[in-house]
RNA sequence: GCCCCGGUGGUGGAAUGGUAGACGCGGCGGACUCAAAAUCCGUUGCCGAGAGGCGUGGGGGUUCAAGUCCCUCCCGGGGCACCA
């Protein structure tokens, strides 16, 4: 045993690294005889630097695909760059720079820190969104949509920042003004392009039920988004001769109506504005109530006496007033609704407040219908009809398919479903994303930049120093000719969503190089993909429209799979503690020193105040640079502390000490490797011939089959806790034989690969093997190794633990009853009281019954 | 308001209805050292000298047995929101 050697992480990592290169060990060869596992984290926007949020979703990611690739999987794990985007224009506006190379650069800057991790990636796939070819393709994949009519061109609002002349993104909207300008945006009606993702909603909302390694939180979140409701929209006829359109999911309750509401933006609500000067400051007063003042105004309920009536459409001679009610929207149904308060909470709100009528119409089966009444609060179960002619006595569900149908028959009313899910506005009048390959011609009208004619590229030089968008700004980018007529034309200066961009790249990386959007064979054999992984922030947009084009390029043949992610895992945000200074300005971890218990400022040394733990973030100053970590420690040390103690899911908080400890162990297995002393050469058998040996090899066999079922489930932290406990059971066994300690060396270092793949080549070599743990196989357990032959029983008395008993594996009841009675400590408790019943759980537990 | 999650030692967290607190961090005691670091050994839910008692947010229930299942309430986090 020689000098206590530090395991040098900086040379053995960038030793390893070069190893696993210069073999190409993760490059994924196309044709494979073994299955096929797609491992994917959501990539990155470049911004410049990792930092710790990229840290534990790359770390997840990396420990699933070596783990697989072990296991005799052929794995896909690729890497790219969400490269459009907002923070690229600002920089180039800031600075003067150009977005491309800005962009490039950070990606060059971000490409080494990744590799700093060693991630198993596949390199040879990478791409950027912003690479030519991708949008190319992207093109290629929009002008299909085209022709397919899943795209269409409509008029809607966007924010207009008028000092800048320029369309604002919403959060580039702070307190309704520009955040650059400072000027009072207004809305405008645009010409946009829409993605009709609604077509898609019935769809999308089923195909969520076959995602069953899908959190249920985020089902549940994008279920609530598509937002489907079925009903009924019929026509009240008023007092004014004409027809009102109302929606509503309970048909049920038509004669417990006792108002109609219009929202203020209802066109008959405007025009009734134009006569009454009233009811065009009340809409005035709804208009202001809108966004901020919402909160303050919190919910009351308001509405106006248009004067007009409604006929009850089955009872003509019963006039329902109709008001204009702030709480009905515009945006959902048609505008206009049936008030039954009885059984609305808001519409019960509304009643009491304006003195209507509250009629039950719907009464529960334990509750008598004669004296049945509403108080404060709306009764929205199930129950009988009542008070409500020829509903009297049927169910909630008959009632709304008789008055559907009676009003289906009468012409005036049919059976719909409605989605809250809209159509995904597309069109960002922003230079730096995907041109919209479409151009705008004066005879022709909108045409097509035909296929061949692309890719539309971005020009070279984007002007930022122009009003509103550069690439309108750019005549001689704009200006074409018309593929039609030949005629003077203009391209469309629009650019793509970046959501857009997002929405496909996972069935790009089957085959990156591919002259047309997909490779079918490539995607056919790869998707979907088999674990996903990215925070929660993108449970409803990305994941929804990622679905969505998926969907449409499977009906356009594009690719097989309906869906794309068949495995989503979220993890938890990387969080630390807060610090401010004695003024209440945030404070950085390097800029404080804890002494005592303590915190004080390491310039002036005075005392700081700790805030909770929160998300690292850039304005509470509480962030940790990954690089500095790396330097310190090494990658597998911030790797395996992004993996320990808190189940990934989970936020997970960053601490100095908990960065010691996982160092401290990466020089403990090394340790345990390179000090092992004389070990049989690799390869030799094993047989436990002693106690000792046997106990060891226990520990091995558990260990293996603990770790590989923690892995499967993701549950990385358990996985961790059995390796420590490995490494304590190898630790204490210095009476072992040496093939025994050789097993158990080789096992923890083989399930810790995944996690901390540097180490465990080090330590993999210092065993003697002359073939990388990249190239070996995950480690098999013998069942036999897993259990004891010999348990040790609790003993109860009235559920009260009061002894143990240690038997033999799976001795017969009897005996463990009879060994169970005569323990001292079941005999005291049982103070001569003869048992009533003894339960006997084999191998695990004996309850006696006294 | 509605829909999801959560609530377990000083702390992060374990626990197919069957020994609550595995494992880590921190603490305490000790060994090694001139000393420190590193390392190793022991100990660590609470009360109690001990026997023993009490303990998984509160209350109730089911069960031989409940952190786990049921009811109810409280607290924290997230999502959606006048969606008819």
């Amino acid at each position: 045993m020689g000098a206590m050697a530090r395991y040098n992480a900086k040379e053995s990592e960038k030793h390893w690294q070069a190893e696993w290169d210069a073999r190409a060990l993760f490059a994924t060869p196309s044709h494979s005889d073994k299955p096929k596992c797609y491992v994917l984290e959501m990539f990155p926007y470049p911004s410049g630097r990792i930092h710790m949020g990229h840290v534990r979703n790359y770390t997840m990611g990396d420990v699933i695909a070596r783990f697989r690739r072990a296991q005799g999987y052929n794995v896909l794990h690729p890497m790219g760059w969400d490269a459009f985007g907002l923070p690229a224009e600002n920089a180039a506006r800031d600075k003067g720079v150009s977005p491309r190379d800005w962009t490039y650069e950070n990606i060059a800057a971000m490409r080494g820190q990744l590799k700093m991790m060693g991630l198993s990636l596949d390199w040879s796939r990478e791409f950027a969104t912003c690479d030519v070819e991708y949008y190319h393709q992207q093109q290629k994949l929009f002008l299909d949509f085209y022709k397919a009519g899943f795209v269409y061109r409509s008029e809607a609002d966007v924010n207009w920042d008028p000092v800048d002349m320029t369309v604002l993104a919403n959060e580039q909207v702070i307190d309704g003004r520009g955040w650059r300008s400072g000027a009072i945006v207004e809305r405008r009606k645009l010409s946009q392009w829409f993605f009709k993702i609604t077509g898609f909603a019935d769809e999308l909302l089923q195909g969520l039920d076959t995602l069953d390694r899908w959190p249920e939180k985020v089902r549940v979140m994008q279920k609530n988004w598509i937002g489907k409701s079925e009903g009924l929209r019929f026509q009240f006829t008023l007092s004014n001769q004409t027809a009102l359109d109302v929606f509503t999911t309970r048909p049920d309750t038509l004669f417990g109506a006792s108002f109609v509401a219009l929202s203020p933006e209802h066109p008959l609500a405007q025009e009734l504005a134009k006569t009454d000067k009233k009811l065009a400051a009340f809409i005035e007063e709804c208009r202001h109530i809108g966004t901020a003042e919402a909160d303050i105004e919190k919910a009351e309920k308001k509405g106006y006496d248009t004067g007009l009536t409604a006929a009850h459409p089955f009872d003509t001679n019963w006039k329902l007033p109709v008001m204009v009610a702030n709480f009905v929207l515009m945006g959902y149904g048609t505008g206009a609704i049936f008030g039954c308060p009885a059984h609305d909470q808001r519409d019960l709100d509304f009643a009491r407040k304006y003195k209507l009528s509250v009629t039950p119409v719907v009464v529960p089966s334990d509750a008598d219908p004669k004296t049945f009444e509403i108080g404060k609060e709306a009764y929205a179960g199930p129950g009988r009809l009542a008070n409500s002619r020829f509903l009297d006595g049927m169910t909630v569900e008959q009632a709304k398919a008789d008055v559907a149908s009676r009003l289906e028959k009468d012409g005036i009313g049919e059976r719909t479903v409605n989605f809250r899910l809209r159509d995904w506005l597309v069109s960002r009048q922003r230079p730096w994303g995907c041109p919209i390959p479409m151009i705008h011609c004066e005879k022709c009208g909108v045409v097509p930049v035909p296929k061949d004619q692309l890719p539309v590229k971005l020009p070279e030089v984007i002007n930022f120093n122009v009003k509103g968008n550069p690439l309108d700004a750019d005549t001689a980018w704009k200006i074409t000719t018309c593929p039609t007529c030949k005629g003077h034309a203009v391209r469309d200066t629009d650019t793509l969503d970046t959501f857009a961009d997002s929405s496909w790249y996972f069935t790009r990386f089957t085959n990156p190089d591919f002259d047309e959007p997909v490779d079918k064979q490539a995607a056919d054999y790869w998707l979907p993909v088999d674990q996903y992984i990215g925070g929660i922030e993108h449970a409803i947009l990305h994941l929804l429209y990622a679905r969505y084009f998926t969907r449409a390029m499977s009906k356009l043949g594009l690719v097989k799979v309906a869906e794309p992610f068949a495995g989503l895992f979220t993890q938890g945000m990387v969080c630390h503690e807060t610090y401010k200074d004695a003024e209440g300005a945030w404070v950085s971890p390097e800029e404080i020193e804890k002494r005592d218990g303590k915190v004080f400022l390491r310039s002036s040394g005075q005392e700081a105040t700790v805030g909770a733990s929160e998300k690292m973030s850039k304005s509470k100053k509480n962030t940790i640079a990954p690089e500095t970590i790396i330097a310190e420690y090494g990658a597998d040390t911030i790797r395996w502390f992004m993996l320990s103690d808190t189940p990934p899911e989970r936020d997970i908080e960053w601490t100095d000490a908990g960065a010691e400890g996982c160092w401290r162990f990466v020089n403990r297995i090394y340790r345990l490797c390179t000090e092992a002393g004389d070990l049989p050469a690799p390869g030799t058998p094993v047989s436990a011939d002693d106690e000792a040996s046997k106990a060891l090899r226990q520990a091995s066999h558990k260990a293996i089959a603990a770790v590989t079922d923690h892995l499967e489930h993701l549950r990385f932290n358990s996985a961790v806790a059995q390796l420590y406990t490995l490494a304590n059971a190898i630790g204490g066994a210095e009476k072992a034989g040496p093939a025994a300690r050789r097993e158990a060396l080789e096992a923890i270092v083989l399930l810790s690969a995944p996690m901390m793949p540097h180490l465990a080549e080090a330590c993999w070599q210092a065993l003697g093997h002359s073939k990388l743990v990249a190239e070996t196989a995950w480690p098999k357990y013998d069942a036999a190794l897993t259990q004891s032959n010999s348990v040790t029983i609790p003993i109860q008395v009235n559920g009260k633990r009061r002894g143990e008993i240690s038997m033999a594996k799976d001795a017969d009841s009897k005996t463990v009853e009879a060994a169970a009675l005569a323990n001292d400590g079941v005999i005291r408790a049982l103070e001569g009281k003869a048992p009533k019943k003894v339960i006997v759980v084999p191998n695990r537990i004996v309850n006696i019954v006294a």
